[in-house]
DNA sequence: ATGACATTTGCAAAATGA
């Protein structure tokens, strides 16, 4: 049976849980990578998750973002909380771990807007950061999936209407330049790899009905160095939580990884 | 340039998101 990976930004795990339990039952993903739990540790509806087998880790917040990692009936050796680079940096926007041979990192990379302006300078650093980090996992010769909600849609292709997010932090020409250079350290894209022409979206704003019209972004993306691109099965978006009650404006990203 | 909606904090309305 090939590993079901996925990301999810449930949009507070609190708020969420039984959307969450639901899709945990429903879509069981061997692996989850959670992002804006909005609630700090002792606060994660971990209870109710682990009763549906799953081990879990999170790095929590108070109010503000916030990851967590979930792996069904494996254990998860936590190998960082925190992205490395910046010892000031109290956000929580990232998890590592290995399980099973894999390593995998839930991250929440920071929106950046307004744009210009000081978010927008904490994202480009985070980035920088990012892409310091990733090389050493590179380096690792492994298998290594790097999941979660990045706020950047890549290119055109990655949302329904250029003019309508026109001066966004997410679809800046420094975000995008800094997502290529992350990707041409040797990471696949695995969600466009696996369908190059199609519009996939993992975000919808709750504003103005934008998922009926489905005017949405891909912005969940999980990248694998080569060891794991090597087992890349299928890929896609479940849409099925975001068509829901009181939905997250985020939809799972999933892929399989062969044995 | 703003607002449309949703969540948290804290109990009103501001901050944040993307």
């Amino acid at each position: 049976m090939p590993l079901k990976i996925a990301t999810w930004n449930v949009n507070s795990a609190r708020a969420r849980t039984a959307h969450l339990t639901r899709w945990l039952t429903e879509f069981a993903p061997d692996i989850a990578l959670l992002q804006e739990l909005k609630c700090q540790d002792g606060e994660f509806p971990r209870l109710e998750v682990e009763a549906l087998g799953y081990a879990v880790e999170t790095h929590g917040q108070k109010t503000y973002n916030g990851v967590a990692i979930l792996a069904k009936g494996r254990k998860i050796d936590i190998v960082r909380r925190g992205l490395p680079g910046d010892d000031s940096d109290e956000q929580a926007r990232y998890i590592e771990a290995n399980i099973e041979g894999l390593r995998v990192a839930s991250i929440y990379l920071p929106n950046g807007n307004p744009c210009p302006g000081p978010k927008f300078d904490y994202k480009l650093a985070w980035m920088a950061r990012l892409q310091a980090h990733a090389r050493t996992l590179l380096a690792l010769e492994k298998p290594v999936v790097l999941g979660g909600d990045y706020n950047v849609c890549p290119t055109d292709l990655d949302l329904w209407d250029v003019k309508a997010m026109a001066g966004d932090a997410l679809i800046s020409p420094e975000a995008r330049e800094a997502w290529r250079a992350l990707v041409n350290q040797g990471w696949t894209d695995a969600l466009r790899h696996r369908h190059p022409a199609a519009r996939l979206y993992s975000y919808w704003d709750y504003f103005r009905d934008r998922f009926t019209h489905d005017h949405g972004l891909r912005i969940d993306h999980l990248l694998l160095s080569p060891e794991a691109a090597d087992r890349l099965g299928e890929a896609g978006v479940d849409r099925n939580p975001r068509t829901q009650e009181k939905p997250s404006d985020h939809t799972p990203a999933w892929i399989e990884l062969r044995d």
